[in-house]
DNA sequence: ATTCGGAAAATTTTT
DNA sequence: TTTTCCGAAT
């Protein structure tokens, strides 16, 4: 069948700034070259202020490829594109936008040989590089018994924050889990062998896409120069979540010509436990003299009784910019404190209070229940179920991260990059009778072999395995072999020859949700029909952990109730906002407590949650909880609620009826 | 020496 | 729902 694309080719018609931006909003997006810094409080219009600054770039001339725009999930930036493209006639496919991972990835695809990287190298997703810390601890022959040793999920974040964070491993322990102290020798061990396995086997970890875009620029001034001549404007949106190596980068790319536009909110920092430090939106003006900043603070978003609450959640903290958020919707009812005798109550109320405002004319894709906790959404989840609600889960397990997908992934992954030993070793082990051990000896073969993928069809493997294990291997064997005698069909017909596979009975006999797990993979085969380049599929996938399934599947949102955790709600409003578990010791956690937790964060956490509504909130929090002991506990209401005066919200009591 | 099956434990927040 | 740990089976 015969394909159009299309090309705008009308004139694009004057934007006319002045009417469509407010003066706050226009000062910033009329600045001139030059650092500037434009501090957007919540529901302000910051997306506006992006877009219509890059449509206002693009119409002084400045052509696509020229801007580079930073922002915090690929989601964000396609977003802001296509608003951009509403804007002005221009492909805004040709603009540079993206997190600091993608742009990172994009351009180390080009030059990683300069860091002794192969330009076909695997980015490592999370699970992968758990799986690869636990690899080398065991090859490591850390005595893992003797005394007890962090996991790999916890050497991860560890090694993960001290790379972010640009500290040593001995402050990271020190700071995340002073109690294996003790073992900092073993630890930093193991971080220094984990790293030159990554370079040995071609793998990239998600910190690596950042560490090594900004070694690559300040080690290699012939790149960096390239490309900051390319990038004659930078913008970065949420720069209040970035880390210091993400600074960093924008300075060497924009170091130079200094037209760097940073987008943020200080009040909205809630990603420090990953090396964000909003010192680096409170200190830019004085790191760019010169620096022009631009406060916005209208609210678009919600009602004054919302903002008078968001207000006086913040109200008194020293640090950051002074700014109010104010209000210009009409009024709205007070927020409401419900206060219910135990989750099972908070639940009920929740469910309840959905169906009445359904009934009201509510659209349930208007409605968000918020928490601190992915486990806080669990009974909310059997209550919705049990009335009937339907509702989608935005937080937890992400699509990508299930078994059956990243098996798939696995196959299609060896036949990318024959040496890449996580994806073999993870389908190995699904052979019949083949467990770590032979996956070890099979990838010992593989691994010295100068084409993995033809001594596949050898006689050296079945050798050198026992013989209960040959048959399961001559089945894999084969479907390896029409993997890679297929290479070219593109993602989306190699996942389906997977799925023909014996691989299929595997999945038979080892889940008893079989189907649904089939279906699945047909919707990834279904996803997969946009990519014809297998890398980029892969590529794409790696980083896009953070999507759940109905972005995959494409599913019309408007019809659910949202259940997400605050940090996924981010940049995000709806209608109704219920923040659910606001008790002492769940939001803020028990974590939170102390000299090593950070409850300035979890308070800004909570504003988030606040201002993420337009019209009706809820607050809720049960008083009496089980602990896994089985043992009741009464739960203090959130200090967050009881730092807030009596006049922000009303409290409702429940009675039966 | 390995694999396999069942029971127990464990879940902050994420590109 | 998945990982981890341990003893039985091959």
């Amino acid at each position: 069948m015969k394909k159009y694309g299309i090309k705008k080719v009308a004139p694009a018609g004057k934007i006319d700034y002045e009417n469509e931006l407010n003066p706050q909003q226009l000062k910033a997006v009329l600045a001139s070259d030059g650092p500037a810094l434009v501090i957007a409080g919540a529901g302000s219009g910051k997306t506006r202020v992006v877009t219509y600054r890059v449509a206002y770039l693009l119409e002084k001339g400045v052509s696509p490829e020229e801007i580079l725009l930073l922002t915090f999930t690929k989601k964000a930036a396609s977003e802001m594109l296509r608003r951009v493209e509403d804007l002005v006639m221009v492909d805004a496919a040709r603009i540079w936008g993206g997190t600091f991972h993608h742009v990172g990835n994009r351009i180390l695809r080009l030059h990683a040989e300069l860091l002794g990287f192969k330009n076909n190298y695997t980015i490592l997703d999370r699970d992968d590089s758990r799986v690869l810390v636990d690899t080398v601890v065991r090859e490591a022959g850390v005595d893992t018994k003797a005394k007890r040793f962090p996991k790999g999920r916890v050497l991860l974040e560890i090694i993960g924050y001290a790379r972010n964070t640009d500290t040593t491993i001995e402050e990271a322990v020190e700071m995340k889990v002073p109690h294996f102290l003790e073992l900092i020798s073993e630890i930093e061990m193991v971080a220094v062998r984990y790293a030159r396995k990554k370079k040995e086997l071609n793998y990239m970890d998600f910190d690596d896409l950042l560490i090594y875009f900004a070694e690559l620029l300040s080690h290699h001034p012939e790149v960096a120069d390239k490309y900051s001549r390319q990038f004659k404007y930078i913008l970065v949106d949420e720069y209040q979540d970035t880390n210091r190596i993400q600074a960093r980068i924008v300075d060497l790319l924009g170091g130079g010509h200094r037209n760097i536009m940073v987008v943020g909110d200080d009040s909205q920092s809630i990603y420090s436990f990953r090396g964000a430090l909003f010192r680096n939106i409170r200190d830019f003006p004085n790191i760019y003299q010169g620096c022009r900043v631009y406060t916005v603070e209208t609210n678009y978003r919600s009602t004054p009784e919302i903002l008078h609450l968001a207000n006086r959640i913040l109200a008194g903290r020293e640090d950051g910019f002074q700014k109010t958020l104010r209000p210009i919707k009409k009024s709205g009812p007070r927020p409401a404190l419900i206060r219910t005798e135990n989750v099972y109550e908070q639940a009920e109320f929740i469910a309840q209070r959905i169906l009445e405002l359904a009934d009201e004319g509510v659209n349930l894709g208007e409605i968000a229940i918020l928490y601190r906790s992915h486990f806080h959404s669990m009974e909310i989840q059997m209550e919705l179920t049990r009335r009937e609600i339907p509702f989608t889960v935005r937080s937890g397990l992400r699509f990508f991260e299930q078994a059956h997908i990243k098996d798939v992934l696995s196959y299609l992954k060896v036949i990318d990059n024959p040496r890449d030993e996580i994806a073999w070793k993870r389908i190995l082990v699904e052979i019949p009778r083949v467990g770590v051990r032979t996956a070890d000896k099979i990838w010992d073969i593989l691994k010295e072999s100068a084409e993995p993928l033809s001594t596949i069809s050898g006689d050296k493997i079945p050798a050198a395995i026992s013989s209960g294990a040959r048959p399961g291997w001559g089945k894999f064997s084969l479907t390896i072999r029409e993997l890679k005698n297929n290479a070219g069909v593109g993602p989306s017909e190699l996942i389906g020859m997977v799925m023909d596979s014996e691989y299929d009975y595997y999945l038979q006999a080892k889940y008893s949700n079989y189907e649904r797990r089939v279906e699945d993979l047909r919707q990834l085969a279904n996803y997969a029909a946009r990519y014809d380049n297998l890398e980029k599929f892969l590529d794409e996938l790696a980083m896009m952990g953070g999507v759940s399934t109905n972005d995959v599947f494409a599913v019309p949102q408007d019809e659910m109730v949202v259940l997400s955790t605050i940090h996924q709600s981010k940049g995000l409003e709806w209608d109704v906002v219920f923040v659910i578990w606001l008790a002492e010791g769940r939001f803020p956690p028990a974590s939170s407590y102390g000299d090593n937790g950070n409850m300035e964060e979890e308070r800004r956490l909570f504003y988030v949650a606040g201002t993420r509504c337009r019209e009706e909130l809820y607050l809720t929090h049960p008083m009496i909880a089980r602990q896994r002991s089985g043992e009741e506990t009464i739960l203090q209401p959130s200090r967050f609620i009881q730092d807030l005066p009596a006049d922000c919200y009303e409290e409702w009591q429940l009675f039966d009826i």
